[in-house]
DNA sequence: TCTGGGGTCCTAGGACCC
DNA sequence: TCTGGGGTCCTAGGACCC
């Protein structure tokens, strides 16, 4: 049997904030979004807390700090660097591997001759990951993704075990799915949970005996697969390849609400400018920018959501021109008398970067006919690569400039002045 | 006062082809 | 009275994930 191990980082961002804050062992820590607006990570303590994931942060503040609760504003390079560290670490003990998320993946086991071997495997690389980079994580093994991640969750439940999780045996899966209500599945969402429950399918175990053509009929091809997978028959494969990416999206919410245009107009253009700078760091370019721009849901004034699109005649990755193709889908997406809450750029329509289909026309739309320079573009990068110093006239600085707010830790890991100190 | 950001895959339906 | 029957490709939107 082949076996695969999913490796989870145990509550990934809070316990980052903990690798060089020791002291903070056992303490309630919660990490939150952009502008400090929601709670997007949890320690164990704050979990028992009765915190919530993605619970406004204004509204627990009070009570949580009045209950000895740490908080910290997102600190993403610190995370990033720790995430590829785990990573790393990982890839030196698996031959085949995949990187599902900056605190996921999952490793081939076909090393293993023996079943029996994996569950030690888990001790052995749990503590080599705590050892060596200081972040804990939990380990679920079993003969597919879904199954192993049903695995992991266990491992998380048995409170105070040894954080890994095996399921190989059919006795065993049996007994995991009873104990696993169907909305934990991995793939089974709020939509297709209601819907299952419906059909009388509570636990994991329930949806694994459900007939897949039925399935296949209500639902779709990736429920059936999920079914599947539950019964041990693996459908998704370890992809070790990180495939190139197909969209790329940069957008936030507003500090403050915003109802012009001409307010508007300059953050789209850093979010385009950013995107551009990660589509060439893709190596990749584009056809199509598209700009989406929304009142805020949470608020009892009309909503609407504006999404507009802008098709390149040739490919591009020239942050010129993708601040000529964002600007007129703000045009066209862009309603009055609308309070903004949050914005975005999404560009997408891929291409190779090498690859170069010359249009048959030339774009004659005013403005887009310049030359591309990969030079410039190159040189921007270069610049700008440690610290923003190239912006473009239609940009914003400062409403985009990394604000290092108080409650963020500092960046041990990726920055020189911020190195943590031995006493 | 204050409610995240970034992705993937699949499907239905329309346009178009012979 | 009778109004074909496949295909492909593309896109928008929905569902899911972390």
């Amino acid at each position: 049997m082949n076996l695969l191990a999913l490796v989870d980082c145990d509550n990934f961002y809070a316990s980052c904030e903990r690798v060089f804050r020791p002291d903070l062992k056992k303490i309630p820590i919660v990490v939150l979004s952009n502008n400090d607006g929601c709670v997007i990570a949890r320690s164990k303590e704050a979990k028992s807390m009765g915190i919530g994931m993605g619970v406004p942060w204004f509204k627990i503040k009070r009570a949580y700090l009045a209950q000895g609760g740490r908080v910290f504003s997102s600190n993403f390079a610190l995370y990033g660097d720790l995430s590829n560290r785990v990573m790393h670490v990982l890839s030196g003990m698996s031959q085949s591997m995949e990187i599902y998320s900056i605190d996921e993946a999952f490793l081939g086991l076909h090393h293993l001759q023996d079943p029996r071997d994996a569950y030690a495997f888990g001790i052995h690389c749990r503590s080599t990951v705590h050892q060596w980079v200081g972040v804990p994580v939990r380990i679920g093994i079993a003969p597919t993704k879904t199954l192993a991640k049903v695995a992991s969750h266990i491992a998380k439940k048995r409170n105070g075990g040894t954080g890994v999780a095996c399921l190989h045996t059919a006795g065993q899966i049996k007994r995991a799915l009873r104990d696993i209500p169907a909305h934990e599945v991995w793939g089974v969402g709020r939509q297709l949970s209601s819907q299952l429950n419906e059909l009388g399918v509570i636990s994991a175990f329930d949806l694994s005996e459900v007939d897949i053509s039925l399935i296949r009929k209500k639902f779709s091809v990736v429920l059936e697969r999920t079914v599947r997978e539950l019964r041990g028959e693996p459908c998704l494969e370890i992809q070790e390849k990180n495939a190139p990416k197909k969209q790329i999206i940069v957008s936030r919410s507003f500090k403050t609400r915003i109802n012009n245009q001409e307010e508007l107009k300059p953050l789209i253009s850093n979010f385009a400018a950013r995107a551009a700078e990660k589509l060439r760091n893709e190596k990749q370019k584009c056809s199509k920018v598209s700009v989406l721009i929304a009142t805020s849901p949470f608020e009892k004034t009309s909503q609407y959501r504006g999404f507009a699109s802008f098709q390149f005649s040739t490919p591009t990755n020239d942050t010129r021109s993708i601040l000529l193709g964002a600007t007129k889908a703000l045009n066209d997406s862009f309603k009055g008398n609308y309070i903004y809450a949050k914005a975005g750029v999404l560009l997408s329509s891929f291409s190779c970067q090498e690859v170069e289909q010359q249009s048959l026309f030339q774009d004659m739309r005013d403005g887009l006919l310049l030359q591309p320079s990969a030079e410039l573009m190159q040189c921007i990068d270069l610049l700008n690569q440690e610290q923003q110093q190239i912006y473009f006239a239609s940009q914003h600085p400062e409403s985009f400039a990394r604000v290092q707010t108080k409650m963020m830790s500092p960046r041990y890991t990726t920055n020189w002045h911020e190195l943590p100190t031995a006493s």
